[in-house]
DNA sequence: CACACTTACGATATTCGTAAGGATT
DNA sequence: AATCCTTACGAATATCGTAAGTGTG
């Protein structure tokens, strides 16, 4: 009642002496020594029990059980070839699916030129993106709906691990024409006498900015959903605005400054945020080990350089 | 490029981890020692080049790729227990077809009785058969849509063997109340001088008979093409005729006597013939030890005493 | 007697189970 | 400390190739 134990190598040895009607040549097609080809050929009718072959001295013939079970051994070995090559496919990297959850503002400025260079390198993988706000990237991951997520919570969720994956600092946007468009790297303190153009507060920026500006208040004049529409807030002469360096891609526009501002604490910290519980595909570790390294490259160069490039 | 060796063994382990996520329990299932299922799951991912299985100390997980891979395993174990379960209803004689060609003397009276046998003892089994005249039979035999054939020629043809069945010694049939109907052994000289109904020349039955009679000339005053006419001419009085004792059954008529020639080299002889390049299935070994077995019972006994049974 | 498959046999590899090791809760 | 997987290692098993055996044309 019980399976026997068979393998690869008894169904290819079976079907190669089925095609080559000797065992001399179907154990030199096999890379065996007659005999052990003999021996291996015992093994599977031993194992079927039942006769595959007539031999005589003179021809090897399959019996009729040896006909009925040859279309199932090339269907059988056809499969494992096509399920063992498939799974190749996807370590090598050919084949594959990535599922990537990103907040909006990484998603717009600096994940394209990432998935342009990984799709590139990788054209059989497709790829996905969620780019909304950061508790349903959260919600993404832990659902297994995305592979990991960018973004800016995550950390103390069971059953998810998460990653520093860069600390963005803020910068100050405003009209070239603003008062403090003169200086180099404003402080906070002079910030604060002007209207402020803000994220609505269920943006992670937003919240990251609040959290970072704690003690000070600011002058807050506007509240919107969209960076772009900061921008057309602010470019019309609304306010200024504050926001991480990773977003100002917004805002390069020549009406417009954009200066890093004095307090080297005032930074929003984005994560990589994944499942504990499961390491990621070939495929999905692959991306991520770019999206860090390209981060880590980033880091090193002048933010500005980066944000102008 | 060249397929892994994989064994049913590696993908059960791979299965049964899979569910049982442990190890232990997994090798449990799989009545191996846990270090000894932990280096079968090594084996198989060695073999594959891809990492199945996240084992943390706490917790056995599939990886994307071990995901990937599950359904392909359960779906290859599932083919392979179908086509080996095939192969052992064959063996085993659950299933199977034989197809048999006869002459049509044996096909009627002394074959049914086989098939039912075969048919209560195996009810798995499809037969099949061809009741047709020898060469027919050989034909069918040769292009291997017989499995084997009972038949009197097919001595002396390529590719076949031939074993004698039996020697079917003739009879002579005549009404009662005919001149011969009283003598226990007439003889071939006694029967001469009688009109003789005869089958037509194409007929095995005929063939033998001619060879069997050679230098005596027969006065024969009818050639036709079935047994059951034989009969009827016979019984309406238009002659006798001389037929082999299996085809007695076509005469079991209180009109007619039924008396065995006194000339015991007077037979035609049948053979079982099979291709001699190949064996029988297993069914069909069945059905010919069966034939051969019934045959050499019913030689034991007097001919006409299994005529009349 | 030549050819092709089987058997015999010593050597090598693989696989097994027991026991010890390491990591995590 | 307890649990679970891995590593270590000697023993049992399996498989290999060479060489001898067997049977058929």
């Amino acid at each position: 009642m019980s399976a026997p134990s068979l393998s690869t190598r008894q169904l290819t040895a079976f079907v190669t002496l089925a095609q080559e009607r000797s065992f001399t040549r179907a154990a030199a097609a096999c890379h065996l020594s007659q005999p052990a080809f003999s021996a291996l050929i015992r093994s599977l009718e031993d194992s079927l029990q039942a006769r595959l072959f007539d031999r005589d001295t003179r021809s090897v013939q399959l019996t009729a059980e040896g006909r009925l079970f040859e279309p199932s051994a090339r269907q059988l070995l056809g499969d494992f070839a096509a399920a063992v090559g498939d799974l190749h496919d996807h370590v090598q990297r050919r084949k594959g699916r990535v599922h990537v959850a990103a907040l909006p503002s990484l998603a717009a400025g600096w994940l394209p030129a990432i998935f342009r260079e990984f799709r590139a390198t990788w054209p059989g993988i497709e790829l996905g993106l969620s780019d909304i706000l950061s508790d349903g990237c959260i919600d993404l991951v832990r659902s297994g709906k995305a592979d990991f997520a960018l973004a800016s919570a995550g950390t103390g969720v069971a059953g998810l691990s998460t990653e520093l994956l860069c600390a963005d600092r803020f910068w100050l946007v405003c009209r070239a024409d603003h008062p403090l468009a003169t200086a180099k790297q404003p402080s906070l303190k002079a910030l604060a006498r002007y209207p402020l153009i803000h994220l609505s507060r269920n943006s992670s920026v937003r919240q990251a900015l609040d959290a970072a500006l704690h003690p000070i208040q600011a002058h807050s004049v506007l509240e919107v959903d969209q960076l772009a529409t900061v921008m057309g807030m602010v470019e019309a002469g609304l306010g200024i605005s504050i926001i991480p360096a990773l977003t100002l891609f917004h805002f390069e526009r020549d009406t417009l400054v954009r200066r890093p501002l004095a307090a080297p604490g005032l930074t929003r910290r984005i994560y990589v945020v994944r499942r504990s519980d499961s390491s990621l595909s070939v495929a999905a570790q692959t991306l991520h080990d770019l999206i860090v390294q390209r981060m880590t490259a980033a880091r090193l160069q002048p933010a500005a350089a980066r944000s102008l490039a």
